[in-house]
DNA sequence: AGCGATGATTCCCG
DNA sequence: CGGGAATCATCGCT
């Protein structure tokens, strides 16, 4: 990280035009009171604290608002200030208004009726899969209905409302008329008046079923919410391409998607996974030298095994890699080839002579790692391409290495670069 | 309950 | 726009 960028975290400097932009296309509003700004600047719902708020007791989890959502919200009040102060002059449509109807159109809560299209729509923009959800997206539904119902009820209400007592004013007035002149401007003035108290109420109105629908969605499609690990072989399959391209663990948008159809997951949850990885592989090297070991020797007796399978005749030319055994996964633009998952590595004929295998590759990869185990703690298995890299591993890179060139038959079957 | 691991989100930078 | 870093919330184990 580098000094300005420690300086900012320190005291965070106004964010960008791009990001405050970013912030605005989110256009809805939640409840202001129930967050509060974290400390490195984010917002963050003050419920944290004891998970027993309001929003607790009425069958809500703690929701984060994010802070596109506060900076709208902000934004929003501003402007509700402004057109409060300036509506004495004139009446310019007021965007705030126009925003909140906007809000609710699209939510399905005002407009005609759709049918949980919001919901599906609300689904999409989750990223969630159709099938694990059902349910509850149909409680979303009714949910969401049960706000429709409100909404209408209230604005029907305001409505009759807003016309009983303009019709009493009036009559108020056209009684004072007996006693003294009124004009027509001032009758007209009146009704004006009373049109503009209405429609703030009605304002607050649609304010606050936006709100709801803000904490229905959070309830509902917050997925950080619903964090599941990934499955046992999802994460073996992630390993596995990760320490296979150590010395530059960034996958294409290909290799992305292919990890992201093997392993039943997004791709943006791929790159979250090796983004995660990198960071913590980086911070903590020693930690993950067993993990590195394992996959490192995973791989180099898979590429030994495709080696000897290239070498017989018999097997090789009619074996592509997508049409392999099924323990084998290759891709391919990288070229590499390495087993799908530890059950099929130990049952298959290669895990029987496992141990004498991994035994006679531990030079290979010993000389792989290209320096002594005192650089950083006992390792066995290193980044060795991540300083043909230069960004990648930067730090733990010691000078030495650059007079160790990777050597042939490496573990790291990285061809990329 | 405590705690480490882990997936997701947010910010900023290049 | 992709990536690094910090952070958060939840999971899963003890």
């Amino acid at each position: 990280m580098s000094i300005s960028r420690a300086v900012l975290v320190a005291g965070r400097r106004p964010c960008s035009l791009r990001t405050r932009r970013k912030r605005v296309q989110v256009d809805v509003q939640a409840l202001e009171s129930n967050y509060e700004t974290a400390p490195h600047g984010a917002t963050r719902c003050k419920c944290r604290q004891t998970c027993t708020c309001e929003l607790r007791k009425h069958g809500l989890n703690c929701h984060r608002m994010k802070p596109a959502l506060f900076s709208v919200l902000c934004e929003i009040k501003e402007k509700t200030v402004l057109s409060i102060r300036g509506s004495q002059e004139e009446e310019p449509p007021d965007p705030q208004l126009m925003r909140l109807d906007n809000m609710l159109l699209a939510e399905g809560v005002s407009g005609p009726e759709k049918g949980g299209g919001s919901a599906a729509a609300a689904a999409a923009a989750a990223g969630a899969s159709p099938s694990d959800n059902t349910i509850e997206h149909s409680d979303y539904r009714a949910k969401l209905t049960q706000i429709r119902q409100i909404y209408h009820t209230e604005l029907e209400k305001y409505e009759q409302a807003c016309n009983e007592f303009t019709t009493h004013v009036m009559n108020l007035l056209r009684e004072q008329s007996r006693t003294r002149p009124i004009s027509p401007k001032e009758i007209e003035r009146m009704v004006s008046i009373i049109h503009r108290k209405f429609s703030s109420i009605q304002m607050q109105l649609k304010q606050s079923t936006c709100e709801a629908v803000m904490i229905l969605r959070s309830r509902f499609l917050d997925a950080r919410r619903k964090r599941r690990n990934f499955s046992k072989q999802a994460t073996e399959i992630l390993n596995e391409y990760f320490y296979s391209h150590l010395s530059n663990p960034y996958p294409s948008e290909e290799a992305k998607e292919e990890l992201a159809k093997k392993c039943c997951i997004t791709v943006s949850q791929v790159s979250n996974w090796f983004g995660n990885k990198r960071i913590r592989y980086k911070k903590n090297i020693g930690k993950f030298q067993e993990e590195a070991n394992l996959y490192a020797a995973k791989t180099a007796v898979s590429a030994t095994n495709a080696t000897v399978q290239h070498s017989s005749p018999a097997n090789s030319p009619a074996t592509p890699p997508s049409a392999g055994p099924p323990g084998s996964y290759s891709f391919p633009n990288t070229g590499d080839i390495f087993l799908m998952n530890g059950d099929s590595f130990q049952n298959s004929q290669v895990g029987a002579n496992l141990q004498s295998q991994v035994a006679s590759l531990h030079p290979v990869i010993n000389q792989n790692a290209g320096y002594s185990d005192s650089v950083v703690g006992r390792r066995m298995y290193s980044p060795s391409g991540a300083q043909a890299n230069g960004r990648w591993l930067d730090a733990p890179t010691p000078p030495s290495i650059t007079s160790h060139p990777e050597a042939p038959g490496s573990a790291d079957s990285d061809t990329s670069n």
